[in-house]
DNA sequence: ATGAAAGCGCTAACAC
DNA sequence: GTGTTAGCGCTTTCAT
C-alpha cells in the first residue's frame, strides 16, 4: 500500500528506515542508494529512479547523525541567549532561525538566564554536539566579555557585541538612530527638544542621549535641560513628564529612551491638557509594536530592525562557516518609523485627533 | 601547559579531540577510556583518574553524533511553534527548555510562521535528526489538526491541543481563570459586570465569555448586556468601553478577555472621570506584565502560567520518550494576580490613587 | 554502472 | 582490570 505513511505500513518494525532498507528494496548495494540520493558518481538513470521510488515508499529518512559522524558536519548551530524575557532577543532569533533555515541549518535554542554557569553549561553542550557555529544573543547593547576563546568554530555576537574587537560583532547603530530621531524633530519645525530615557549606567541610554546631544549641537542647538536618566518604564515616562512640566513649560518635543517612557509621557502630557503632537511632538525608540501603536496618539518611533540583524548576524555566521570570517564590529542601520505623534504642527486638525476611540 | 584551553595549546591540529587522543594520552585502550567515562565496567582508582585527567587536560567533549548513532537516541528535541510573533510561545518554549534541559535534552527551534509548508518541512527535518520527541506550540488555544499521523516519537502539544483525543496535549484552564475573575468580582462586592473581549471566532473569546456567564448564573446574576465581542486591542478597549458608558452607566467591574483590552477600557474610563476601581473595577486576562503594570491603576489579571505549562509538556514528553506516555487533554490551573483595578471599594483612598505619577 | 569495504567516534560484548 | 572488536548509518574510495 504504497500511499500510507511508513509508521502505518502493516509489517513496520518501529525501527527507523536506514539506507540498507532502501538498499534491500530496490535491489542494489548500500553505496548505490548513496549515490543516487544525492546526486553523486554515475548511475542508470534507471537505477537511480528504482532507488529513488524506494526511498520515497519506505518514507525514508536519512539519519543525520551518521552524516554527521563522517562529514565532521552537523549542519546546526547553537544560539545562546542571556536574555530571559525575550523582547529584544526574539525577534533576533527568529530572524537568525529564518536565514539559517533557508541553509538547512537547525538551531539549538539555549536559555542562559543571565547566569554564567549556565553559559558555559550550554557553551559546553553545544561544543559536545558540534556545532557548525554559536550565535549569542543578549538583552543589552553593551559589550560583554567573549563566551569563550580559541573556539574551535565560529562565533557571532548579535545585538550584544563582545569586547574583543576581534570578534564578530553585529549590533544596531543607536547613536545614528538618535540622529535620525533629532533630524526628524528640527525636521518639522521643533526647537526645543528634552530627552527623557533609561538609567544612566545603561550602554543604550548613554549613547542614545550622547548622539542626540551631538547632533543638536551639530544644528547649533542644545538640548531643553539636561537629559533626564531614569528607568525603561513608563512610570518612570510619566514621572519625569511631570518634572519637565513643572520646570520648563517651553519644551516642543521630547525624544525618549524607549516607547515605554514615550507611552508614560504621552499619558501625562495629555493628563496635563497638553496636546500630543500640536503642542509636544513625541519620539520613541524600539517600535515595539504593543506600545507605539497603542500610544494615544499612536508613536513615531526608532527602529532597530532586529529581525534583519538577526538575519545578518546568521549570514555572517554562515559565511564564517565557510571559511569567509568578517572579524569585528559590524553596525547595523536604524529606520525611523513616523506616526501621528510627530505630524507636521504647520496643518493642525485638532478635532479629528482628540477622539480615536470613537465607534 | 594543562591550564590553557585545548585551541590554545601549541600543536593543536584544529581537528575535535576524540576518544582515541584521550586513550593515546592516557596510555591505555578507547574501550577503557569509554568505560572510565562513562562510570560503567571495573577499572582501578588509578586508571580511571588518569583517563579523566587526560580527557580533562584535552578538552575532551564526546561526539554526540557518534553517540546518538549508536544509542538510537540523540537526547534532543524539537519545538514546533506556528506563532510568529511570540507573545505567548515565548514563555512557553523558555519552561520547557528549563525543564529539557535539567534532562540534558537539547532544543531545536522552529518556528513554522503559520505556513503548513514549513510547518512540514520542519516536520521531515526533525524526524531526519531523529529528535526523541516533538513540542509543538502555538498562538491559539484552539484545537488543531495533528501534525503528523503514525509518528515514530511521541508529540505533546503545549498551549494549542491536537483535535485527536489520544494526542497529549496540555492547555491552559480557560474557563476556570474565567471563573476566578468572576468569584474576584463578586466578592469584592460588584454584581453588574460586562465583558469585553475579542473576536467571537476566537476559542479563546468564547470559551471565557461563555465560562464568566455561567460562572454569574451559577450566582443567580445575569452579565450586564451580552459580551461585547471585537478585537483584541487597546483601541477596541476604549471603543466598547464607550459603547457601554453610553447604553449602560450602571456597570460596576469590566472583565476584559484581554490585558491589552482592559488597558484600553481603563483609558477610556479614566477619560470620562469615572474611576478605577472606585466605580469600576477590571479585571484582564494574560497577566501581561507591561499591559498589566502600564495600566493605571495596574490591572488585575488571570495568569495562564505558560512558562509551567511549558515545563509540564516538557515533562509529559520526557515521560513519553521513556515510555511512559499520558494520552489525552490535560489542563492546567490558571492563577488570578490582584492588583489595584479591584481594590476593594468598601476602603475607598482616592486621594492617594490619582496621582501616581508624582515625584 | 555497480558492489565491496574502510572508516567517521563511540559503546558494549567478549576475550584474556 | 584491560584490550580487542563489531557495529550504529552513512559516504567514499577502489575494484570490477
Amino acid at each position: 500500500m504504497p500511499g500510507r505513511k511508513a509508521a502505518e505500513r502493516p509489517g513496520n518494525t518501529g525501527r527507523p528506515v536506514t539506507i540498507n532498507d532502501v538498499a534491500q528494496l530496490a535491489g542494489v548495494s548500500v553505496g548505490t542508494v548513496s549515490k543516487a540520493l544525492n546526486g553523486r558518481g554515475s548511475l542508470r538513470a534507471e537505477t537511480r529512479h528504482r532507488v529513488l521510488s524506494a526511498a520515497e515508499q519506505l518514507g525514508f529518512q536519512p539519519n543525520r547523525a551518521a552524516v554527521a559522524l563522517n562529514s565532521g558536519r552537523t549542519y546546526t548551530v547553537g544560539m545562546i541567549t542571556t536574555d530571559t524575557i525575550g523582547r529584544f532577543s526574539i525577534p533576533l532569533m527568529m530572524g537568525a532561525e529564518d536565514a539559517l533555515g533557508a541553509g538547512e541549518m537547525s538551531v539549538f535554542l539555549c536559555d542562559a538566564r543571565d547566569d554564567p554557569i549556565r553559559e558555559q553549561y550550554y557553551l559546553r553542550t553545544l561544543l559536545s554536539r558540534r556545532v557548525d557555529g554559536i550565535i549569542v544573543t543578549g538583552r543589552r547593547t553593551q559589550a560583554r566579555p567573549p563566551i569563550g576563546t580559541g573556539l574551535p568554530i565560529p562565533v557571532v555576537y548579535a545585538f550584544i557585541s563582545s569586547t574583543d574587537p576581534r570578534d564578530c560583532s553585529v549590533v544596531p547603530d543607536e547613536a545614528g538612530g538618535a540622529h535620525k530621531a533629532v533630524d526628524h524633530l528640527l525636521a518639522v519645525g521643533r526647537r526645543r527638544i528634552a530627552h527623557i530615557t533609561g538609567p544612566e549606567h545603561h550602554h543604550s541610554a548613554t549613547v542614545r542621549a550622547t548622539a542626540a546631544t551631538d547632533r543638536l549641537a551639530e544644528a547649533g542647538l542644545r538640548l531643553a535641560g539636561a537629559p533626564l536618566f531614569g528607568e525603561w518604564s513608563e512610570a518612570w515616562g510619566r514621572q519625569a513628564a511631570q518634572l519637565l512640566l513643572g520646570a520648563n513649560a517651553e519644551v516642543d518635543a521630547v525624544f525618549c529612551g524607549s516607547d515605554q517612557i514615550a507611552r508614560g509621557v504621552a499619558d501625562a502630557l495629555r493628563a496635563a491638557g497638553r496636546r500630543v503632537p500640536d503642542d509636544v511632538a513625541l519620539v520613541g525608540f524600539d517600535n515595539w509594536d504593543v506600545m507605539a501603536l497603542g500610544c494615544q496618539p499612536p508613536l513615531t518611533s526608532v527602529d532597530m530592525e532586529l529581525e534583519k540583524l538577526g538575519r545578518t548576524a546568521a549570514d555572517l555566521l554562515l559565511a564564517a562557516i565557510n571559511g569567509e570570517a568578517s572579524p569585528g564590529r559590524h553596525t547595523h542601520p536604524c529606520r525611523l518609523v513616523i506616526r501621528d505623534s510627530t505630524a507636521a504642527s504647520s496643518t493642525p486638525a485638532p478635532a479629528l485627533d482628540s477622539a480615536p476611540g470613537g465607534s
